[in-house]
DNA sequence: TCGATATTGTATCAAATGATACAATATATA
DNA sequence: TATATATTGTATCATTTGATACAATATCGA
């Protein structure tokens, strides 16, 4: 990530506000109201810029932004859990507590959902969609590459045929992104997640 | 449903245009733009009616509309498939075209998703997030309800428990809605379908 | 200090939005 | 036919939308 956007011996004010600052205000909204919803008015009033530094910094405009912020969200929300996935040796507890998140009402991805599931959903702009199916199916990816680590390390005994792991693994968390505002009962719902992954143990 | 909405002895001008004929054309356009982006006017344009007969017809505005073209979504798509599940002996096959539609490119399903699923991940508005889901919820019982027949009946042996039978077909359904624009290859959509349902038999 | 350059605030634009006003029109009953 | 009442078309409204214009301001490097 870039901290300084100016070149050396470049003349001129420097920006006041913090990029990644602005730009986690920014998803805030996006994730709250929707990028249909949240509008440019909205934004800028949560990042705490005007309307020149907002045109400025996204020339693009608002379409610009939430592609830096859904960039941004990658960046960060799932990499606590990639990393994760990395060290520990059976990977299905850490899918578990991932789609914990997601039937807690309490917690942003319980409130507000997926922001990447919401995206495909709700955004016709087919950038945006493409963008964040990218994001989605690199973190589906990160999982069933962990499952099959542990598969040949004889951890695990999946039922379920390899080929569906990410297609399943996918669907359940798509899934759970709707069905969450449907079955509000958190406990039905990490029932239905643990009898969901039981086909990988 | 009601084909006349006039009383007798009523003075006046009948309408020119057909109430349900009109409701299919709103179903159309919310179906393809969703609710925030389809305009009062691509709907009245889509419905044959000008301003006038628009807000004569639906007070309520465009949040009427929708409520009506809901009301009458339930009472026209899924019906057949709620007669067939009272008929047939094992649901299991019936359950898995409804899934298979979705997974299908062609066809409303596979193109727009599901009309209840869109409407609780784009819509803010609180009580048309109800109605979807009231109407959903009515689906994925009669579903289960459906399948506890067949258990009886000793036909099928789920295991999969009872109480998560509604929850899990929900999150199945709910999930390809937004998984099918991921996974665009419909074989593979439909082997998960398959898996999934696998549960039941 | 000075000039160069970037940032910022205010005002504003054009388009689209949901919705209303009102006169003109059509037609069912008497 | 006459009248009452409902429907319809056109014009219009106030808001909100994403986006731009431009002058005022701040600050970096020389």
């Amino acid at each position: 990530m870039y901290i300084c956007t100016r070149f050396i011996n470049m003349a001129g004010r420097n920006k006041i506000y913090n990029e990644e600052e602005a730009l986690d205000k920014a998803i805030s909204v996006f994730w709250e109201k929707g990028y249909d919803n949240a509008s440019s008015r909205d934004l800028q009033k949560a990042m705490g810029i005007g309307m020149s530094s907002f045109y400025l910094a996204y020339k693009g405009g608002k379409q610009e932004l939430f592609i830096k912020s859904m960039n941004r969200f990658f960046s960060v929300y799932p990499s606590a859990v990639l990393t994760m996935l990395k060290i520990v040796e059976n990977p299905i507890e850490v899918l578990r507590q991932y789609y914990y998140a997601m039937a807690d009402a309490d917690g942003m991805f319980g409130k507000f959902g997926c922001y990447f599931s919401n995206a495909i959903v709700q955004i016709g702009d087919p950038d945006l969609k493409d963008l964040a199916i990218k994001h989605i199916t690199d973190i589906a990816d990160a999982f069933s590459e962990a499952l099959l680590k542990a598969k040949k390390a004889g951890i695990i005994n999946p039922v379920i045929p390899q080929e569906l792991w990410s297609v399943y693994l996918l669907n359940l968390w798509t899934g759970l992104n709707t069905t969450k505002s449907i079955e509000k009962n958190p406990k039905k719902l990490k029932a239905a997640i643990d009898f969901s992954l039981k086909v990988f143990e």
